[in-house]
DNA sequence: GAGTCAAATATTATCGATAATCGGTCAAAG
DNA sequence: CTTTGACCGATTATCGATAATATTTGACTC
């Protein structure tokens, strides 16, 4: 699925085949799969769009993402000594983007910053779950929509490094969660 | 999917089409979106298998299960008192299922019961990522390894009953995550 | 212009065929 | 006896065809 794709665009089986110089049948099993991961809809005989994500479906996810990534930040500060460096250096690539105003690149490293805790979790069951979640949501942090600028961005993850390098499970539970709620569109939830 | 599958069974695209008088095309559609969900897993030129669940994966799969029906349940008691009736209903069939020693019906009702209440946060992303890993673990309460009877099982949910029909968000979350965590293979978590 | 209907076209869903791959068996060689 | 290579059957992966379904187009009427 390459780009210029949005929500509510039609996927149409045979002219995908054609582009990927394949046959109809391998490009229905792809939908298929991105039909279970939730990234595609499809009805029979209809065929298959990009699935639409409503205001609402992104703040839930949001709001379930707040709770994976507090626990992925909760068992990370088991090990929080040996993840500060490759956290930091995240937030100071995150530095770098945004004094360059690229925000593209800012995503990137906020993600990577996002993904080193998860993985940093240890638990595989939990990096799944929140991959599945960030390939629902396809534009993994909205960082269009966030109400701060990519500076104050970039610094709001240092109470992150600092409570899971303190190795302060409860803190870095918290902490990360709110972090995640406080970028969540529409603001704060009231959980 | 019929029964008396294993993990580790091969599912055989042909013979399947056979039984289910179709043809192969569509069972590997099918089977692509099994191994989306994490229950087959194939590799490629070798054919499908029902996807073997480790230990150490069934362990992480609880944990990660503790938070998500730790945070339904504090969602949920937002509503507690509408649940509450439900919920007792469930508890009571628990009961029932095990005086008669019935452990499938109490499986069923348990499931019911755990259901209920994630339905009942009206986190729509919650609820599918729940019944992903109930997909998983295939067995969605694992009764028969449980270290408590039955009778003592079925008691064990009143204390989520109590919290969630209080409308006690913190209360909930803490039981129903400990619940899960109690119910683990192995025992309890450090988490 | 709007609405209706029929025909044409596009697309989906499945079929059966075929090429490629894999694993098991057996015979030959060392 | 062990190892190696050839062959065969089972299975996977994809192909191209076809039937069924949906959508679009064009003609006609008001």
């Amino acid at each position: 699925m390459t780009g210029a794709l949005k929500p509510g665009d039609r996927l149409v089986e045979l002219k995908i085949a054609g582009e990927m110089a394949t046959s109809q049948a391998p490009v229905r099993e792809a939908l298929r799969e991105l039909e279970a991961m939730g990234v595609v809809e499809t009805l029979r005989n209809k065929g298959a769009r990009v699935r639409v994500i409503s205001d609402e479906e992104l703040r839930q996810i949001y709001d379930v993402r707040a709770q994976l990534e507090g626990y992925a930040s909760e068992l990370a500060a088991r090990n929080g000594a040996a993840l500060k460096a490759g956290l930091e250096a995240c937030v100071a690539k995150m530095r770098k983007a945004a004094r360059k105003g690229d925000s593209m690149a800012f995503a990137d490293h906020n993600m990577a910053f996002h993904r080193a805790i998860v993985e940093g979790s240890g638990n595989r069951v939990l990096l799944d779950m929140w991959e599945t979640l960030n390939v629902k949501m396809r534009t993994m942090v909205n960082v269009a929509r966030s109400s701060r600028n990519l500076i104050d961005l970039a610094e709001s993850h240092l109470p992150i490094v600092e409570a899971i390098a303190a190795g302060d499970g409860a803190l870095a539970h918290e902490t990360a969660k709110q972090h995640v709620l406080d970028n969540k569109p529409d603001g704060g939830s009231v959980s």
